[in-house]
DNA sequence: AATGAATGAGGCTTCATTCAT
DNA sequence: TATGAATGAAGCCTCATTCAT
């Protein structure tokens, strides 16, 4: 709940509104969550609400944006530009799960909410959602590419391999909530190392090649 | 829409409202679907569906409930006693992603709706969906154990393991989606191939080593 | 208030509803009429009128669309066939008039409340409310008609008539308001008297001659 | 929309506000606009609204006293003192018709708006309305008097004469919407012509006199 | 004088649930 | 058994109106 301060200049109330609503949508979910209790977690009345975000929806849809521009903008921020593409790649996706970790409730609303809300739900809403696939996606696609052009999967699969990626973090969100000693860096370090010895263990000298895909050469 | 028949035995339309419910619940989300819509779907009329299932949130936990006997009951089936440890890990893998992919509706109401709906919701429901996750779990435990008891990863791990396959097999949902030519067994194979080169790619001989975990004796 | 009664057949209580309505529509006025306190004039609650009716405009528009029946039912029983246009000019006016006069508050939903409502207002109350103009329009349009096809007054002219007599028409229902105990019958004479004499009054014998359309031959 | 200015003198902004009131009233019916239309329409900002009008009902209070002062002074200027009762009746009638029909929104807000709001409504806007009726009540009770002191129609006919004159013009107001081609000169001509024809048509010669009613002489 | 910020109150609408036949 | 009729409760949203600067 905010600390109670009257006559607040917009810009100010509408992150405080959007503050209470994350929490109260990751924590209850979106229909059952009140336009009143996100007013109230907020500390103002309801109308302002409705004066700033214009409905339940839009409220939900500024929350949507909001969290997606933080995750974006932490992922990117994690990327030096002299790494290379695979330093980038595991760079990226550290600081990925780290912001997972980090903001449980951004990611519930992110994920879990925004895709459980069937059909007739805001386009809005999956366009944003999308926003943040495309930024993993093409993190991976960047990353699993090869020096000569070729990659070591294909286009295809490194999308699915970013979709696979979120859906592992998201199953880690609950995770946490039933370890609540655990800290996002050590799960971080954890999934790495589970990661790591899953390679090790499955790793057969002798198997079918790497896979790896070359480039198309003439037409 | 069920073809309309009077006077069918109760068991029969009990289990024709649970597949009208899991095909609405799956399509609109839990709260967006209304119990009329749902006994429409069953072809009956409200009240009977209160008689026999009591309320909308019994009605929910029917759902999972079946839903989850059905999904243990093929990652069970799929396990031939004689095999190794290893073989069944992976062959109750693969049988637990065919499930996945081949009834997305059961999973999508089994893993996402029951998951966004928020704190004040049925117990028994969780219970439900615990079921699920132990049987993943207890896979990947029997899967990663050593004959001598110790093990190739923690215990913990493993928990955390089978966690990220159900995140992974979620998120596949979407991607089958949005590409309706593919398959569920081409999925399960693309999916299978990446963990392959996954591994490939990134074991490093001199690496730490396989970190594994021997029992504690004495004590 | 309707008497009430538990569990009675659709139908009836579709019209006990719009009865219901039309009285409050006609004393408040339509925004002023609350769902709520038309539903317990009705002697039900809320949600049947939604129910029944889909909607507050889905409510007044069922009363528009009732009434608007009722009117033109009211006009076209009272022409004999066998009259001359002339007469079946006066009696459909008559019929008109007496209507409006002795259903004041179906007509003042009809008209008044049917038109004060601004711009953006359903298609359907405007259409039905034609259906009455056009009724008049028509009587009139025939009622000056000469047996040689020839007209009295222009088509536009008569249409123009016809608005004339419904606003008039309208008048009277304040009028009738104030003057509780003037009968319908007693204010129909009236005007007819009022128009009678007018006629007396105006007509000069030498003026300009009774203004005859001829129908155009050849062309 | 006003062209904003500051520091305008209170007489021309309250002018201003009125102004915009009348447009939106009339276009839109009482209850649909809103303060806030209306302060946008004329400039200015909601608080400024109730600083000069007191609230919404003042407002529209204020409309129906502006207007009505304004139609009470173009039938009044159009009355020259030295002309006979019957020229005073045509001409009063002549600018009453015109103003309704050139100054559409401020007829509709005066009677149409201002009757359609039902039962629970001010004093104030009845009594202000009332004096519009009252000033066609004189002029057709002025109109139809006798040099002697006898009437043509009783006083109570010709106060219902009145009702019809303000009641068609009312329905001219539709009509002219519909036709915008039409001017009010054309109109009021039209009015006129079929006044003239309908007295023409229906005037029998052997009926049962002109109804001149005398003066009680004595008591 | 002027306005951005704020709200109490109330209306429309929906829905899970029950009643009476 | 089966269902049309009925409602209590609750949520979204709007608006006239006021406060504090």
């Amino acid at each position: 709940m905010v600390s109670k301060q009257r006559r607040l200049p917009r810009q100010v109330r509408e992150q405080q509104v959007i503050d209470a609503a994350v929490q109260v949508f990751s924590r209850v979910g979106y229909h059952t969550a009140s336009v009143e209790e996100i007013a109230e977690a907020a500390g103002i009345s309801k109308p302002m609400v409705y004066i700033y975000l214009g409905s339940k929806e839009g409220l939900f849809t500024a929350c949507i944006h909001r969290e997606a521009d933080r995750l974006v903008e932490a992922v990117r921020s994690a990327l030096r530009s002299d790494a290379t593409p695979e330093q980038r790649l595991w760079e990226g996706l550290r600081a990925f799960f780290r912001f997972v970790a980090g903001h449980r409730e951004s990611w519930k609303v992110l994920y879990q909410q925004a895709r459980s809300q069937g059909e007739p739900f805001s386009k809005e809403v999956a366009q944003a959602r999308c926003r943040v696939m495309d930024e993993i996606t093409a993190l991976v696609v960047s990353g699993t590419e090869l020096p000569d052009g070729g990659r070591i999967i294909s286009t295809e699969d490194a999308e699915l391999l970013a979709r696979i990626a979120a859906g592992a973090a998201d199953a880690l969100t609950d995770w946490l909530l039933e370890h609540p000693r655990e800290t996002p860096e050590d799960l971080t370090m954890r999934v790495m190392e589970i990661a790591r010895i899953g390679a090790h263990r499955y790793y057969r000298p002798g198997a079918a090649g790497p896979g790896i895909v070359r480039p198309r050469t003439g037409s």
